[in-house]
DNA sequence: GTAGAAGTGGGTAACGTTATCCATCGCCTC
DNA sequence: GAGGCGATGGATAACGTTACCCACTTCTAC
């Protein structure tokens, strides 16, 4: 039997001939509506069946529904993400929606595009991780599509949040390492060239709340602050900076665990030990923070339990919901063997 | 200004009614069609800038190109697989082409409707990156559209492949090992459930050319294979299991590192130190690998360059070429800390 | 027994775009 | 000056699906 290049796709109107019904039919029994009889049904699926139909996605997405969730996320690097894909995708199964992702870079000029392409895919839903661009323009989005917005802390009353207590979770751990006799604590932030309102920005929490802290403990002359990026690079730079200081740290926070990896990587090479010389903290407690070779202290977030929940609201939004919710999880302390006392020398 | 709910999306016919001409005139000057005047384009792309018109994708998947890419992964948490989508997307870059993932999961049960969902979705090409589908349903896919696959071996006549040798990777692995002075080299493969021709698959080349480089140095009696999963938890679960054997391995070789991870975890828990007691090795050089605290050795495949020859292959495809392309990348290897001449008594 | 309701099936007009024609206008050539 | 040709712009029919209607049948209630 020889195939001939591309043939056609089967269509709703081949499932209707061959079940000898209308399209209308056809159509009323994939999309669940009302009006069919169980006869009817039955007979149309075992057409369905027969021929292989499948729904064109395109197609749907003219006049009705696409059954697709979009994920805009910055970098797939990151394995937090991971989480929260596992979670969404747990929640999605069965439900008849696939989640497509795309990368929207760490620059608003690379994300926009990527935005756009999701909303002229005409997905039903639309989940923002950690988006760079301005409120105003998630508005648009989500009076458009409905919209889930995770790592945000912004309230709208026309997306959904999704975050987590940035600033209890920055508590935790600068408390944490003045709790074991740290002063000279230093933090790594994100810089990125969002327009948002810096208080909505997780990274900007999370460095005000370092700031906030040491301020509290009378420590303001101590902040030292490196303004790299949440990568590994990012990270090392950071430690670099830090660590060139007169004043050298005995305490490194990154705000995100990807930075602390680097900021390791650069604390190993100057000769430095952890936690001997230097307490290394982190922040997402991915998976590989718990490896004992890693070890560094961090902060749980549930990723997981963030990925359902956004997939929860979306789904809840394509049914209708208009109003908003903010959904918020609460963080907790990971100790692990990164951070110690500080060396007696600079206690 | 109040905005009212979702207004409608602004359409080429709004395009072509601002710019007083046709809607056709309108298409062509999007799609660089051939029939326009210069004055014609710029009166056209004025007033497309004027409206922010925005083509809409799936009306466009319709009747012509949807100019996506779809991407299907396994799972986003192996970072060598953002090697290769950053390659990937450097090529993209400019063309108008944008990548969408989509997450294809550990089973052919999972990953067939990830791949449905692609082709539903219309886009204009596909990269596969190591599915588990068989043979008939990729070139099934091929068929239907332009497709590169990535991380198998096997020919085809209707797709291309873009793949590392992982022959001569796993060979400069143990090769390696043995020249250290290992003789009880382990091996750490994944499970899958694929219906795939056997030799096509990278995990089942490296775990057979261990075999074979074990045999052809006289250490056939030595051969020892735990069959978890190329994850973090797949290696750790291998390593405790190549740990209780009465003879315990001086080497292990885990085929990927995301599984050397788990691997150095379960080492270091059962007490034994890295490279003192156990070497390790991985594959993929992995940012992460190269950790000082990690410092696995590993063996380097350039991801960027497989996703950027994935993402030419794809858009030449497109262009019309139907000629199959076979690409691959050599492997090197690259040392690190985590392998050394076994412990003394073990030589 | 009849009016109305409920249940069931289908016809049809969109949705936004592009491919394929077709028509017109200059201009060139002999 | 007629014939032809390239350049340009537009009309129109799809693409595959669904929302909205309408028509018909069979119940139910009085």
């Amino acid at each position: 039997m020889t195939t001939r290049d591309r043939r056609r796709r089967v269509t709703i109107a081949d499932v209707a001939n061959h079940a000898q019904v209308s399209t209308t039919a056809v159509s009323k029994v994939i999309r669940n509506a009302y009006g069919v009889s169980p006869a009817m049904r039955d007979r149309v699926k075992a057409a369905i069946d027969e021929l292989g139909y499948r729904p064109h996605a395109a197609a749907r997405a003219m006049r009705g529904r696409t059954f697709t969730i979009g994920v805009m996320l910055p970098h797939i690097r990151n394995p937090f993400f991971a989480d929260i894909l596992d979670g969404l995708n747990a929640q999605l199964d069965d439900t008849g929606y696939q989640a497509i992702m795309i990368q929207g870079g760490a620059t608003q000029k690379a994300e926009a595009p990527a935005i756009d392409a999701l909303v002229d895919r005409q997905v039903d839903g639309i989940l923002m991780i950690s988006p760079l661009a301005p409120r105003a323009r998630l508005e648009a989005v989500g009076r458009e599509i409905p919209t889930v917005v995770l790592g945000r802390h912004e309230r709208s009353a026309v997306y959904d949040a999704v975050f987590d207590d940035d600033e209890a979770g920055a508590e935790l751990v600068v408390n944490h390492l003045i709790g074991l006799g740290h002063r000279r604590i230093a933090h790594i932030t994100h810089q990125d060239n969002s327009t948002a309102r810096p208080s909505d920005l997780l990274h900007i929490i999370r460095a005000e709340t370092y700031e906030r802290v040491m301020r509290e403990h009378d420590l303001a002359a101590e902040i030292a602050i490196a303004t790299t990026y949440y990568t590994e690079e990012g990270g090392y730079d950071g430690a670099q900076q830090l660590l060139a200081r007169s004043r050298r740290p005995t305490a490194i926070f990154a705000g995100a665990d990807q930075a602390a990896f680097g900021a390791l990587a650069a604390v190993h090479e100057a000769g430095l030990a952890v936690p001997g010389d230097i307490s290394i903290a982190g922040y997402d407690n991915t998976r590989l923070a718990a490896l004992p070779n890693i070890a560094i202290t961090s902060i749980d977030q549930d990723g997981a339990v963030m990925g359902h929940t956004a997939a929860r609201l979306l789904l809840e939004r394509i049914e209708g919901r208009t109003s908003a919710v903010r959904f918020s999880v609460t963080p907790s302390l990971v100790p692990r063997r990164s951070t110690a006392a500080p060396p007696p020398q600079d206690g």
